[in-house]
DNA sequence: CCTACCGATCGGTAGG
DNA sequence: CCTACCGATCGGTAGG
């Protein structure tokens, strides 16, 4: 049954959380202002801290929110007992999805994690290089199965999620194609490379 | 012959510019103050002014810098009669060079831009436009003349410019593999995509 | 190139 | 949730 939230505590805070990431991502993080926020909540800028910390701890959020999200389903599809290339497609299509569907958050997190504060930042840094080295793990396992051409692994995890957060572009220019023909398109062109010629 | 510059305001500038790009770069152009750069340049922040016109203007020069030098290459590439697949080629190993070799101001120019004031503004994203156009439209030549897969060109041009400015994260990582390998293990993931196979 | 200093704006707090 | 307000820092100027 679907909960109807109440505690309006909780409910403002995600308000805010979200309106955040927006201008975040309009004006990155530093130039925007939390008189800014407020004004697009709708209170004043002093209530906001009725209801979270700090700027920082804004950022932190939005970071850690989509950095645990990616490392859950990197969990999930290692368990999977599917080729290595089925499992590169998959984690593809999951970035080009949560590009599409959670921009505001997702861009944020990439772009504008440099302003988190240091025990967080390191810690931020420190979960990208993992999910790298792991996404690169399966490629390796790919190209020793001879499933995959033998490409430097490292250098195509890089290629491959910077190219879709590149989808940044598109979604700002009124999408004339839809969500589900750009993800087939991407793929496209991003896995082609992948697969041994016949 | 070599000249030697013997006119410090000038050259004095391009300090300062050069000095700007590292910091912009760095701390994103918001979070790094006049004060940052004065110290970094070695003299107190009111003596910048007497070189350049303000902060913004630094910006400036540091995006159409750039946006200039990829706008006469493509014009040189145009002009080249060879196939739409070599144009790709080169244009590719353009823009990774780029990155390598001017890595500071292309960073800067490829994600500062949103800060210029705008009357400038508009001009960049404008030559932005036409720029992945004027792409687009020498891979669509290629796939008119069968020579290169029938893939979704605006597509294919946001992901390879995407993905050669993602080349950052290598570069901060003290560089295990050189600009040569990087570029050769580059252009093999992106280009080999884009080829009919056999 | 420096000292001195400005008005504006920032993140955040006190107190109710 | 608001009014009132703080110390810090910002980009930039005056004047020498």
């Amino acid at each position: 049954m679907a909960r109807i939230k109440t505690d309006n505590n909780v409910s403002r805070k995600e308000v805010i959380v979200a309106k955040a990431a927006v201008l975040f991502r309009e004006k990155g993080f530093k130039a925007a202002s939390m008189r800014d926020l407020a004004e697009s909540v709708g209170v004043e800028a002093a209530s906001l801290y009725n209801h979270i910390k700090s700027k920082t701890e804004l950022l932190h959020e939005l970071c850690f929110g989509v950095a645990n999200r990616f490392m859950q389903k990197m969990e999930e599809v290692e368990q999977e007992k599917i080729p290595a290339g089925e499992k590169v497609e998959k984690l593809l299509r999951f970035h080009i999805n949560e590009m599409v569907h959670h921009y505001e958050e997702v861009y944020v997190s990439d772009r504008e994690w440099k302003h988190l504060s240091d025990p967080y930042l390191s810690n931020f840094q420190n979960q990208r290089r993992i999910y790298r080295k792991r996404f690169a793990a399966i490629i390796e396992t790919g190209i020793r199965a001879k499933e995959i051409e033998p490409i430097d692994a490292p250098t195509a995890v890089l290629i491959f999620l910077h190219a879709i957060s590149g989808i940044e572009s598109w979604h700002r220019s009124k999408q004339k194609i839809s969500a589900e023909e750009l993800e087939n398109n991407m793929i496209t062109i991003l896995v082609d490379g992948l697969y041994p010629r016949k």
